[in-house]
DNA sequence: GCCAACGTTGGC
DNA sequence: GCCAACGTTGGC
């Protein structure tokens, strides 16, 4: 069981969104990174990902899960681009910001912190235990 | 709205 | 294969 991070700008698809879609969930299209997407390959059925709001809210916001692995992008052509399916599995009852997570010691060899501009991220169990805590979760989702 | 960080592109 | 130029992301 690995765990992950998806960034994304609400305006253009938000939790909420990511929500409508149930249990059937949706591809996390669009990722033009290759350090995304190889993340995106690592991936298995049933792994576990923080949902990350970035621009204004700047918060980890619920937990989502794996329901496909790695298959092409269908909003390109380009066969370099690949993506998998992700399904809401339940928000944290409190958003995690990311002032938090940089002023938490535990967090400071988080990629978040570290590198903001990756948009897909692995998060080592002992973050994801940190940030469920701090969201008021269980860790085993 | 600005700017720093980073990734990608393309000329050589 | 190197490196400068450029574009994009995302925090502030």
């Amino acid at each position: 069981m690995a765990y992950w991070l998806f960034k994304s700008e609400p305006s253009t698809w938000s939790w909420d969104d990511q929500v409508a879609k149930g249990a059937v969930g949706e591809e996390w299209d669009g990722v033009r990174n290759y350090q995304a997407r190889n993340n995106m390959r690592l991936m298995a059925l049933g792994d576990l990902g923080f949902f990350y709001h970035s621009q204004k809210e700047k918060a980890v916001v619920g937990i989502v899960e794996v329901c496909k692995t790695a298959h092409p992008d269908s909003t390109t052509d380009d066969p370099r681009w690949e993506c998998v399916d992700i399904r809401a599995v339940k928000p944290l009852a409190q958003a995690v910001t990311l002032e938090q997570c940089k002023a938490d010691p535990r967090l400071s060899e988080m990629v978040l912190v570290n590198n903001t501009r990756l948009s897909v991220q692995p998060v080592s169990q002992e973050e994801w235990r940190v940030i469920c805590d701090l969201g008021g979760v269980d860790a085993s989702a």
